[in-house]
DNA sequence: AGAGATCTTGCGGGTTCCCGCAAATTGCTT
DNA sequence: AAGCAATTTGCGGGAACCCGCAAGATCTCT
């Protein structure tokens, strides 16, 4: 079995692959990219169907690199291995995951045995695995609200990207009422009025895209990869 | 000489350690702590003049680390090591440092030469040393526009959080007009009507906060600190 | 099929935001 | 002290935003 390794962290990579060769004996051959757009290249011309994805890396990032990937080899076993349990990345893969391929989600600070055990589970066994810390932190820093549903989250995205309304609304393919509906149950679920009495109120949309960060509903590279996403969708609208 | 080494990453402190060695045989202890917390509590007790500090970290980030530690003992020598060119963090570490302390500023990705380099300059002679490769990156994802001032970054925070017009002019003791001058310049230097027709008008506040971020002019961890520092004014206001 | 809950949509008005204009103030130079 | 540029401040109005209310539209369950 051919693997590849996509981390440009040097020592997470060399620690990577002395795990991987001791967990999964039936590795022949580990590949190593430094980023993404090194590891589409590497698994197209490897005939990779096994890969280990960080997620943070400089020139183009892990989901970005796994979507291409799997839309070229949707059976590709990715197990994605980071830094952060963020909400957003883990909605960024849900979104791009195909319907019947395997993956899994790590922290790099899970410990040793528990990587070996995600690496067989996801790129041997082909489960879906993702590790426990990740939804205990989400419930901490969440705070005890109810999750958004896909349509929130995309009012969400655009709301975070500056859009008007009236843009989300055609963007949304809904009326402009709903759209703001939909921006009070997001300013409900976001806890944008929490704590504030009279004095303090604020502006309702940056305070909702500040909550959304500081509760790692998004990241900085959310709204970069929706800003491409909006520019495409803007140059095809008549 | 003792260093205090603050690294949550156990390879990183590995790598890191053995490079200290290497670079400065006067070293002759060298402490570890796994965040900014246990860092503050290491330096107090142990007499420490040396630090290498990492910048974010779970439970405690070394910026707010390196604040009380300076505040405790100013000749303290730090060299932050990071794995980001933010802005953000060197303002925030410019914001803290005292008249007359070493402090030096390197990026993970540098070569090893260079951070031991870094180490000697500002360890051992006190000199103050800020990697290029922040400079060229900031200047590539700053846009080729001017930098703000303290007036305008101030501004900027009070607009992150949320703030409204009014409150951001008492909390900054200016007239209400003013503060929209400010934010008219902040949109300018932000670039937020950059490159728009009029189908795309956007909402310029949340645009202003979008840009900062993906320029790297502020990020997450600014937005949780700005937080804490408005609770508290809010508390002392009468 | 019918009753009830939920979601969507339009209307209207109060608030905040954005910004042009012009007067007042401040800062710097000669 | 006078003169000039830059900054600050007030005023006013148009646009966007926030949201209560009520009338359709949809969904769900029996």
């Amino acid at each position: 079995m051919k693997v590849l390794m996509v981390e440009d962290d040097q020592f997470h990579a060399s620690y990577l692959q002395e795990t991987l060769a001791e967990a999964l004996p039936e590795v022949t051959e580990i590949f190593h990219a430094l980023d993404g757009a090194e590891g589409e290249v590497q698994a197209r011309q490897g005939g990779i169907v096994a890969v280990v994805m960080d997620l943070q890396m400089e020139r183009r990032n892990g989901i970005e690199a796994a979507r291409t990937l799997w839309s070229e080899r949707p059976h590709t076993r990715i197990l994605f291995w980071s830094n952060y349990a963020d909400e957003a990345y883990l909605r960024g893969i849900a979104q791009i995951v195909p319907e019947d391929s395997a993956y899994g989600y790590v922290l790099k600070t899970a410990s040793r045995d528990r990587l070996k055990l995600a690496l067989r589970a996801v790129l041997v066994e082909g489960q879906i695995m993702v590790d426990r810390e990740i939804h205990r932190l989400q419930k901490r820093s969440t705070s005890p609200r109810s999750h958004l549903n896909d349509s929130e989250f995309a009012v969400l995205l655009d709301l975070a990207l500056g859009l008007q309304d009236k843009l989300i609304a055609e963007r949304q393919s809904m009326s402009l009422r709903t759209v703001q509906n939909r921006l009070l149950s997001l300013y409900e679920k976001l806890g944008v009025d929490l704590d504030q009495d009279d004095q303090t109120a604020m502006n309702k949309r940056v305070r909702a895209l500040n909550r959304a960060l500081v509760t790692r509903t998004i990241n900085i590279e959310t709204l970069e990869a929706a800003q491409r996403d909006l520019e495409t969708w803007l140059g095809a609208r008549t």
